[in-house]
DNA sequence: TGTACATCAGTGAACGCGCGTTCACTGATGTAC
DNA sequence: TGTACATCAGTGAACGCGCGTTCACTGATGTAC
């Protein structure tokens, strides 16, 4: 039966944030729509009054998850003791054991770049543009001139999230050496 | 009809070759039994002859594709200019443009550290095994005690094969910028 | 404000398709005498 | 060394199964008067 609008755009947030989710624990080729409409507490059969395809979705979804990742990981909101630098803090957050046990609700850039770079070029755009935000967020805790900012986030990024990668690829000894080696100081 | 022992055991080395540059081109999921063995020159019907299943592939070709990789890209091996050292010379060349279009014959970890996040623990252990090999060669062309050396080792992989990661999953201004960041001062 | 009707969000069955796996079959290889 | 027979690598059709997508249908919502 029809529902309202309001209704409607209730349930168009929840297929997305599931997918946001679902994609980043799954990854994108084994997240179904069946799965995602399921999740959002709807049928499968409803979900092309939302998408015309599960690319449109997923590109969504991608967008979605750096939107939280960024909202809730935001490296200027970050709790800090007074002995530690917000950098070094966020770092210390991205590279915690919790973040590598739950993809679902962590960096896309960390979840996602594999699956990402077999994608389309619509997808690639989406990355692109989150992992820049995201670097331009990480670049304001650094020190030094605008260009080498964010040549120092970038490659702070880089290594963060192939060692979240590596370490979930990994068994529990080398996934710990790896986010270990990986640690700053905390100064 | 019944093939050679030796035939057989070259159709078993295609097979697991062929595997290993397809799910490092195509991801783990999108490489499909009948795939490999038409690579190969076969049908797929044949394929039970050689592996169980395709899961028993996988782990065959992941630990190829290690292989592979360190015997191509051999750290102790790599060509250096005088003035250029071999460490800064094989990063170079793993942040090369030509290791990121090209990720059949690269990188393992760089290529699936994604994908076996998702995976069976058998192949996890592949790749921590593959990984820790890496490092150790890696560390070979560091200075400092052996614990020092193994740490840098780790956190220069992690973040080169987060780099190419992102750089595959970028459009092209964005890759530029993140290979361009990680890349070593030639020294 | 009430009424008649068009719209359309959501349901659940059905579709074509590709996948991993199985199977009967073929005929060259390997083996027992 | 030759012969008869068992083995088995490889072939191609067939199988369940799950996927993205389509579709007829339902009935509440939104709209025109």
């Amino acid at each position: 039966m029809r529902v309202s609008q309001e209704e409607k755009d209730r349930s168009h947030q929840r297929i997305v944030e599931n997918a946001a989710r679902l994609m980043r624990e799954r990854g994108i080729e084994a997240t179904g729509v069946a799965d995602v409409m399921a999740a959002a507490g709807l049928t499968h059969g409803g979900f092309y009054r939302h998408f015309g395809t599960k690319e449109e979705l997923l590109t969504a979804a991608l967008e979605a998850a750096f939107d939280q990742m960024m909202s809730e990981l935001d490296p200027a909101a970050v709790r800090t003791e007074p002995s530690t630098s917000p950098l070094a803090s966020y770092e210390a957050l991205y590279l915690s054991d919790g973040h590598v046990r739950n993809p679902g609700i962590g960096c896309p850039v960390a979840a996602l770049a594999g699956d990402v770079g077999r994608g389309s070029s619509t997808l690639k755009s989406a990355f692109s543009a989150g992992f820049n935000l995201l670097v331009t967020r990480l670049s304001l805790l650094m020190k030094g001139s605008d260009r080498k900012r964010r040549e120092q986030a970038a490659r702070r990024l880089a290594m963060m999230a192939g060692a979240v990668m590596i370490a979930r690829a990994s068994d529990a000894k080398t996934a710990r050496e790896v986010l270990e080696a990986c640690r700053p100081d905390p100064k």
